[in-house]
DNA sequence: TATTTTCTTTAAAAATATGGTATATAAGCC
DNA sequence: GGCTTATATACCATATTTTTAAAGAAAATA
């Protein structure tokens, strides 16, 4: 019942983009080292926010990356389910044919129950909420 | 973000024997053949149950397994804590000790949030609404 | 007390998922 | 053309999970 790393560096990657990259683009260099994120790694893990919509990206000189949307309509579902694909708490929840029982599995009801909820609780947070979060931290912090 | 299955097998053997180990106690071996789970595994799932006084178990000829609380009084947060340990979507929900920004940390406050919801909604489901959706399901598979 | 039945405990093998690196390629700017 | 930066694929190491195996200890019955 955890949210692997792609998940999480998902998130910490469009955060950074969300307070840096928002005029010029961010270099995935930089993202990697504000984010203690190896360099190598970062650059796999921009793909599927690419294909996603979720940045853009430049190459060359002058290149990097920059958020394709604005942060209000970012949810954190889209960023984890962009990263691991679609949360299913259990397997039965996406793949009907994963259990014989199948359709009369009360047990496998309570898990879609539950699976639905937890999602809907994901799609209701957004990057905002998580910007507007970080800048009040910052202000408490260089408050001396 | 998968439940393991330690917590699904957990789940399916108090299912089991709330549906029929109330009056004798219901041998090990049966919740095998009836859950398709092997001997071996079952008797190391049993485990934790019964420290978590889940279950009582009763040893030598006659003996098996009961369920020591009612269903109603069995949360699935109960269930999937005592398999897997308590839920954490994220180390840092946890451990704070576990990232070096800790306490300022926006990521870290919208995952303990979520996670937070989350075992609320687990606590409000028992095993009491899976018999209940359990016999539903019997019923219409028995009337033909 | 001998026997049967059953749970208890520990160890370790097998399978799977995760996290991360290396290398080669494509594209844009000056 | 030379520099910069992202894109794509293939690969390996490590950790975790799932499962099997086997010997041991406790309790009930005869």
């Amino acid at each position: 019942m955890k949210i692997s790393t792609k998940g999480r560096y998902g998130l910490r990657i469009l955060l950074d983009l969300a307070l840096h990259g928002q005029e010029t683009p961010r270099l995935m260099k930089d993202i990697a080292r504000s984010q203690q994120i190896s360099e190598k790694y970062i650059s796999r893990l921009i793909l599927p926010l690419n294909e996603a919509g979720l940045i853009t990206s430049f190459r060359g000189a002058k290149g990097g990356l920059k958020l394709a949307k604005s942060p209000k309509e970012i949810t954190l579902l889209e960023i984890i389910e962009t990263m691991e694909g679609r949360i299913s708490i259990v397997e039965c929840v996406l793949d009907k044919d994963f259990c014989p029982k199948s359709k009369n599995c009360s047990a496998c009801k309570i898990w879609s129950t539950l699976n639905k909820k937890i999602r809907k609780q994901m799609n209701e947070i957004t990057l905002k909420d998580l910007l507007k979060s970080e800048k009040k931290a910052n202000q408490t912090v260089e408050k001396p």
